[in-house]
DNA sequence: TCATTGCGATAGTATTACTATCAAATTAAA
DNA sequence: TTTAATTTGATAGTAATACTATCGCAATGA
C-alpha cells in the first residue's frame, strides 16, 4: 500500500496557486519506502544515506554498473567504503534498492496519472505511456534524480533477477514491489478484457518491452523499427498500445 | 549465411537407416562458427579449446555468470587459468561466444524446423516453438550441450548487451547472429502481414519473452501465467502464438 | 551528562582478473 | 624423420575488488 502526503515547501505552493492541471501540481509528493531487509539500515534517515543513494544513481549510470564499485562511491561522497558498507552489504542490495523504489515510484505515478479515468482502454494507454516515460520527478525528494534513475533500469533493470539467488531473494519478499506493480497492469488488462487468459504475462511482457526497446533503439537499432529522437516516445507508446490492444481485444466502451 | 555439411557418424547412419521423418533425421550437422573476434584463437581448433567450451557452459550453468571464473573453469579442466586466457580476452567475450553459437544454432533450427512449409502463419507458429524450446541437439558437436545452453540463454542472455562496450561491441559485427536471426523471424513476420510496421520489434519481443516467461515461470511465478510442468511448454508456445498472430493480425490463407 | 549510535580512518584478507615468462610437449613442415 | 613452429603447463606476480574488523571521535538523545 502506498501511503501519500503532500510535501510543503514554497516552491510546491507557488505551483498550486498557478495550476490545477494534475501535470503541474508538483506539491504531491510520495515517501517512499523499499522493502527494510534491502538495507542494512535506512538510507533515507541520514545525511550519509541520503548521498549514498544520490550519488550511486549518478554513478551507476556513469560507469555501468559492473564497474561501479563502493570504494569509487566512497570516495566520490567524501566518505569511506566502510563506511557505504553500514548501509548496504553489497552493490547488489543496492540495486534491488533503487529498483525497489523505481517500481513503487512507477506504481504511485500509474496511480496519479490514471485517478479518475474511467475508461479501462485509456487506463491501459496511460500505463503505456508511465512505462515508457517515467520521467516525472518526485519534487520531494531531491537526493533521487528519477531521470537518471530510468536509464539504470533500461541498462541494467534486468540484472535484479539474473542471478543465483533470485528464489531466496524472491522468499524474503525482495521483489513485492516489482509484483505489486505487475499486479497492478494486470488488473487493468482485465477490465479491458475480464476473459483473457494472461493479464500478468502480459503485464511483465510490457515491462520489459518498453524497457528493451528503448535500449534497443539506443543501441541495437536493426533490433527494432522504434526511433527515438529528441526524447519522443510517441512511436513506442503507440506501437506498444497497438500491441496491448490486439492482444487483450479490448472493447471501447 | 549457414553452411549445411552432411557429419558422417555411423550413430548418424543408422539413423539415417530408420527414419525419414525431419525430426529424426540426426545426421544433419552443421558447423557453427561464431564471429573470428570473438576469440583470440578458434576453440573449435584444438582439444583444449574444446574443453573449454564444453565444460564452461557446464560451470556457468552451476554456478551462475558472475561466480564463473576462468580459474574455476582451469581448475575444472585440468588445466590452467594461462591456457583459458590464451583462448579468450575474459569471461563476458566467452559469453558472447556461446551467444553467438546459440543464435546462430537456433536460426538454423527454425532453417530445417520450417523447411518445405509452405503456409507463413504456420511458419511463424513453428519460429515460436523453436525459440521456446530449443532442445534439439546438434549430433556433430558433442562439446556443446545445447539443453545446458539454453538454459544459459535464459539466465544471462540479456547480459551479453547490457554492457557499456555494448555499441563498440556492436561496432566490430559480435551481435551479427543475433541480428541475422532478428531478421530472419522478421521477414516471416512480414510475409504473415506485408502491411506490419514494427516486424524487427516484435520478432526481438518474441525472443526475450520467450526467455522471459519461461524464467519468470520457473522464479517469479507472479510474473506470469505460464506454468511448465515436466517440460511441457505448449501453455508458453500458445500464448505467444496468440501474441503474434494477434498483433499482426494474420490472415491464414 | 552519560550512553548510544554514527562516522571516519586505518588495516588486513581472500579472491578476481588479469599479464609475463619459460620450458616441455605436441604438431606441422621440410 | 628431423626440424621448426606452435601449444600447453607451471609458476610468479600485480592491481583491483569485495569485503571484515577495530578504534576513537563526534554528534545525538534520554
Amino acid at each position: 500500500m502506498i501511503t501519500y502526503s503532500i510535501i510543503k515547501s514554497s516552491k510546491c505552493l507557488v505551483f498550486f496557486r498557478f495550476s490545477c492541471n494534475f501535470a503541474h501540481i508538483m506539491a504531491i509528493g510520495i515517501k517512499i519506502t523499499p522493502p527494510e531487509n534491502l538495507s542494512l539500515r535506512d538510507p533515507q534517515a541520514s545525511k550519509l544515506g541520503c548521498r549514498i543513494i544520490k550519488n550511486s544513481i549518478i554513478l551507476i549510470d556513469e560507469l555501468g554498473f559492473e564497474a561501479f564499485t563502493f570504494k569509487k562511491l566512497a570516495k566520490e561522497i567524501g566518505s569511506t567504503e566502510a563506511s557505504v558498507y553500514r548501509y548496504f552489504e553489497n552493490k547488489h542490495q543496492l540495486l534491488l534498492y533503487l529498483l525497489a523504489w523505481y517500481w513503487q515510484w512507477v506504481n504511485f505515478l500509474i496511480d496519479i496519472n490514471t485517478m479518475n479515468v474511467e475508461c479501462a482502454k485509456r487506463r491501459m494507454d496511460i500505463i503505456v505511456e508511465t512505462l515508457v516515460d517515467a520521467k516525472r520527478e518526485n519534487p520531494s525528494i531531491d537526493y533521487v534524480n528519477e531521470t537518471i534513475l530510468h536509464r539504470i533500469i533500461i541498462a541494467e533493470g534486468s540484472k535484479a533477477y539474473h542471478t543465483k539467488m533470485v528464489d531466496q531473494e524472491n522468499t524474503a519478499g525482495l521483489f513485492q514491489n516489482l509484483k505489486d506493480l505487475n499486479q497492478k497492469v494486470a488488473d487493468t488488462i482485465l477490465e479491458c478484457n475480464p476473459e483473457f487468459s494472461f493479464p500478468n504475462a502480459l503485464a511483465s511482457t510490457l515491462f520489459e518491452m518498453a524497457n528493451n526497446q528503448l535500449f534497443f533503439a539506443e543501441h541495437l537499432p536493426k533490433l527494432t523499427n522504434i526511433c527515438i529522437k529528441d526524447g519522443d516516445y510517441r512511436e513506442l507508446k503507440e506501437m506498444m498500445s497497438m500491441f496491448v490492444h490486439s492482444i487483450i481485444g479490448t472493447k471501447v466502451v
